[in-house]
DNA sequence: TGCAAATGTGACAGGATTATGAAAACAAGA
DNA sequence: TCTTGTTTTCATAATCCTGTCACATTTGCA
């Protein structure tokens, strides 16, 4: 259940936005004002931190610009006035977000979720068994310890990781790996190739457990 | 110069942001549409990228999907109308921001610089393995000790290290270094000043073990 | 079972890619 | 102007990837 800091001075919005967001599964800690909000952010961990720009001991930019110093948790400001030199002013000292009063509550939780997302945001990993292929990081992994395939042969594996479970005709691999150099090769070198690829990749390349060969069509990569 | 990738169908619009960024100095690539958009995107590297909601040829959630798939580019949304449903259906495929027209040229670069800073999380030091670099100094060290590196050398270092882990192809590295001077440098170019700044950074150049060659693929900064 | 087709395998030549040394073009300062 | 250091290119070497051949093995089917 993320944990979001609400430091809003307003105590009947307070306590709506408090009600709506329990009720969508987010645990909410209230702080009336900037005082309250740091001593307890600097207790706790928070997810998420909404902010209102108005407190009566301070203002929100103070704490935003204290919670940024200390850790990377995203902020969102909630502000009353849609003026541009506060949300201008407010991404200066690094806000994540913010929204203007009055808001729909369904954009109040698109906007949660999308700063949470975002924080945790992973790079696309694609896997088939043991085996992980990072396409950020251009890393291939069997059981964590890297693999060193060359380009055709991360291409290759590539195709089959992203339709995984899906018959692969030899046609289509050889499309997908030689039509854009515009070349024909011989039929046989995608043989070649899927040796090459087993040979690193399976734990038995006589008895490949992840690439299946299907005879007269293709091959398919297999969960299990 | 940071690039911009901007997919709008509306060619006057178009026209007034472009002029608009540019004198802000972005570079902006526009795309009218869904095929020309994803055509750029897959071959050129970019710091963020406008999506319009209504495309002719699709929409703009398809290709802030197709852009999450492949890479962490931050997107804002450009839509028309400030309905709520687009707007969630926006962050629901991973968008970053949403602004709504008419909006304020200065709300809009706001958001931009808002998300560049957050995608590039800029630490004043960056380290990878003995090595550091403080940008707020201009120095890199080594083991503590500084080095002397010219300003190429310098913006290449610091390009793996703000992608540590990264792959960096050559094309995007080479976009890095020279784009911004128009300029269109040999291939080889590369090859000599990755040699140089191995030279340098590296306990034994000959075998490589901060910056990794990706034979065919680029060039790898890793921690280990 | 035996045969023909499909797939797997080992080795090799040529080639693309990257690394390297040296040297010309260029810029900035003394 | 001369010096110094940087930037870029060129020519060449080292590396290892790629595609093909010949041949072995497996499979499905008659």
């Amino acid at each position: 259940m993320p944990k979001l800091l609400l430091v809003e001075d307003d105590m009947q919005l307070a306590r709506n936005l408090i009600r709506f967001l329990s009720s969508e599964q987010y645990q909410v800690t209230h702080a009336p004002g900037q005082t309250d909000a740091l001593t307890v952010f600097r207790k706790e961990h928070f997810d998420c931190a909404l902010l209102d720009i108005s407190l009566p001991d301070g203002n929100g930019f103070a704490v935003c610009s204290a919670i940024r110093s200390q850790s990377d948790t995203p902020v969102i400001f909630l502000t009353a006035s849609a003026d541009e030199a506060n949300t201008v002013a407010g991404f200066d000292v690094g806000a994540d977000d913010y929204i203007s009063k009055p808001f729909r509550p369904r954009e109040l939780l698109a906007r949660i979720r999308n700063a949470l997302r975002r924080s945790q945001r992973s790079t696309p990993v694609l896997s088939c068994q043991n085996i992980c292929l990072d396409q950020s990081k251009g890393v291939v992994t069997k059981n964590g310890s890297e693999l060193f395939l060359s380009a055709l042969e991360y291409r290759l594996l590539l195709v089959f990781l992203t339709n995984k479970e899906q018959l692969l005709t030899r046609d289509r691999l050889i499309d997908e790996l030689w039509s854009a150099s515009g070349e024909y090769v011989s039929d046989n070198t995608l043989n070649v190739y899927m040796k090459r690829l087993r040979e690193k990749i399976e734990d038995d390349p006589q008895n490949p457990r992840i690439i299946r060969t299907v005879r007269g069509l293709g091959y398919k990569a297999v969960e299990a």
